[in-house]
RNA sequence: GCGCCCGUAGCUCAACGGAUAGAGCAUCUGACUACGGAUCAGAAGGUUAGGGGUUCGAGUCCCUUCGGGCGCGCCA
């Protein structure tokens, strides 16, 4: 099945044919003034020159909607408004339950996408700038893999280039062992910053650090031996971050910048022999089509250095021929902070004029703002330093053990750990995506702990509740093959609300804004409350109670459903 | 200097060019010995930063001013 919204639009674009005789897509979208509203007469109207009011009077009573829709009328500057038939709804309605994916038609054609998200830097600590490209990224990875697509994940980490020399260098004056032992448990950020001070002061270990990227580049076997060293450690320590926030990465899914390395060189020719790339100022550039600078100057993508060397841009480059021509991607997201927008920009127009990025395939930048302190400034610690991304996760969870401590004193220590996990990621992850991600937001532990408004625990505990009543009811796996009726307004309020999810996911599948989802699932979240208060479930009789059970289930269903989307676990019980 | 993003209730956020700009928090008023009160109903709260324009219709699109953030040739 289709979502309901295209269906209506369907509907009435074929009415529209009928009765005007010119095709329409009338746009049908919820709405406070009826159960669903379409406003198409007026682009109709205005290709034949009539009046829309009229126009859509005369779509009123059209036979294309009679089996759907109970009563059809005209109000305002020519909206159509569609009352939908109760036997339509609770028929949609088992449609749904009877479907996999809840009512989400699969992809016409399937596609893969390489998502490109998280990106740390080996031997750099993970910090709270790094939150919201892998949260993001993991909600795009499981939303297109549910939806059918076939998605490879891509980890472009920070693994080559002038700083190994330093890291390396420091790596020795350590001792492997201790370098080692220091990497794992996580103390990336001291080893930098020592690697770093020694590097600014002392004039010994600069010519050595030098000298060792001069190695790296060249291939030495003990340097690279050194350096795979720093990779292993650190991808370690990435992991632990990953298991801590439940996001699906694996040591497979890195290919950081120097796995394009052995590109370079080819890509580099590739580019000058299409006649693209052009020396200035002693750098092979590439100037994409549309972008200008200071003084109107083209702005330049630098393939290689005036040293010969090659930078980011280079890489860039290299990924994304990669990702087209090997890994056949058909769509590529690059999960990255606004600050990079023009960069990408030019990276895709770049691979367009290379012939490489071509229809179907297409880029694009999934942009996302900054996670602010409650100052309004870039989240610091009190030290003035980035704040640790393992920190701020446990002070989550430590501040959701306490929550759940003391709602739920009766929970056993064992389900209590997992479902303060649950609870206080679920909030960090929640918070993050229920705000467009093109904004910055403010990280609040009170705000996205609480149990009450637009949260994660509120979610989770609406979902909570509604498996309280299977328990209660003596059901461990409630089925829904009931037939629903609809006997009471926040019933059909909560039908309604339920049969929206596909057009929401539909939505999402393009513009990847997961916070239209998140405001979703609260909706359905505060329709299924309104049921609750108003329509007993276990005190009604056979009939009646069998159909709440059956709404209850699939209200359920949908809330875990979408909350995994977002990555977020819905325990069965807080 | 050029360019990008943002500015909506006291606070945190919604609103895919459509009707009277919606929620939650906080505030105030009510309901119910509760299928988990981690509840529900209601009130109050707005010149959508300012000014022009396009449109039947603008928070949304265009221009401009102001304010905040961020980019702009060999870092990523």
């Amino acid at each position: 099945m289709a979502d309901l919204e295209a269906v209506l639009g369907e509907r009435l674009g074929r009415a529209f044919e009928a009765v005007v005789g010119v095709g329409a897509d009338p746009m049908v979208r919820r709405s406070q003034h009826a159960d669903y509203q379409a406003d198409g007469a007026l682009a109709a109207a205005r290709r034949v020159q009539a009046n829309p009011r009229e126009l859509a009077g005369r779509i009123v009573g059209h036979a294309e909607l009679d089996d759907l829709c109970s009563a059809v009328q005209i109000s305002g500057p020519g909206f159509i408004n569609l009352t939908l038939r109760d036997d339509a709804l609770t028929g949609l309605l088992a449609e749904v339950a009877r479907s996999d994916l809840l009512g989400v038609p699969p992809p016409a054609r399937p596609e893969t996408v390489v998502i490109d998200y998280s990106g740390p830097n080996v031997a750099k600590e993970m910090h709270a700038g790094h939150l919201r490209s892998t949260i993001i990224g993991d909600a795009a990875v499981r939303l297109l893999e549910w939806l059918g697509h076939t998605v490879i994940r891509q980890n472009h980490i920070g693994d080559w280039g002038t700083p190994f020399g330093m890291l390396i260098e420091h790596l020795l004056d350590l001792g492997e062992d201790t370098a080692a032992h220091e990497l794992s448990i996580g103390d990336l950020n001291g080893f930098y910053r020592a690697a770093r001070v020694k590097f600014d002061t002392d004039d010994g270990f600069t010519q050595r650090a030098r000298h060792r990227v001069v190695l790296l580049q060249n291939g030495d076997p003990e340097t690279l031996r050194l350096w795979q060293m720093l990779i292993t450690e650190s991808q370690r320590y990435f992991m632990t971050v990953y298991d801590r926030l439940g996001v699906r990465l694996t040591p497979g899914d890195f290919a950081g910048e120097s796995a394009y390395h052995d590109d370079l060189a080819a890509v580099t020719a590739e580019l000058e022999s299409l006649g693209l790339a052009r020396e200035s100022d002693g750098a092979l550039c590439v100037f994409p089509e549309g972008f200008t600078g200071r003084d109107g100057e083209p702005l330049p993508l630098i393939v290689r250095k005036s040293d010969g060397g090659y930078g980011y841009a280079s890489t860039d480059l290299a990924a994304i021929r990669h990702r087209l021509r090997k890994l056949g991607a058909t769509r590529l997201l690059y999960v990255v902070g606004s600050p990079q927008h023009q960069h990408l920009e030019m990276v895709f127009q770049a691979a367009r004029q290379a012939g490489w990025l071509a229809a179907p395939a297409r880029a694009e930048h999934v942009g996302h703002g900054s996670v602010l302190g409650k100052d309004g400034k870039m989240l610091r610690s009190r030290a003035g330093e980035s704040v640790r991304l393992i920190d701020l996760l446990d002070e989550a969870v430590t501040r959701a053990a306490a929550a759940v401590a003391e709602k739920n004193p009766d929970l056993d220590s064992v389900p209590a750990a997992a479902v303060a996990r649950a609870v206080g990621i679920g909030a960090v992850k929640y918070a993050d995506l229920s705000t467009d991600r093109a904004k910055d937001y403010v990280l609040d532990y009170d705000r996205m702990l609480s149990f009450d408004g637009n949260t994660g625990p509120y979610l989770q505990y609406a979902h909570a509740r509604i498996q309280s009543i299977f328990r209660r009811a003596g059901l461990s796996r409630p089925g829904s093959a009931a037939d629903v009726m609809i006997s009471d307004p926040a019933e059909r309020a909560l039908v309604l609300t339920i049969l929206q999810f596909p057009s929401v996911i539909a939505e999402i599948e393009q513009s990847l804004q997961f916070h239209r989802l998140a405001g979703y699932l609260f909706e359905l979240a505060t329709a299924f409350t309104g049921f609750y208060e108003r329509c007993p479930v276990l005190k009604a009789e056979a009939q009646v109670r069998d159909s709440r059970l059956a709404l209850c289930a699939l209200t359920a269903r949908i809330l875990s459903t979408g909350l995994g989307l977002l990555g977020i676990e819905a325990p069965s019980q807080l």
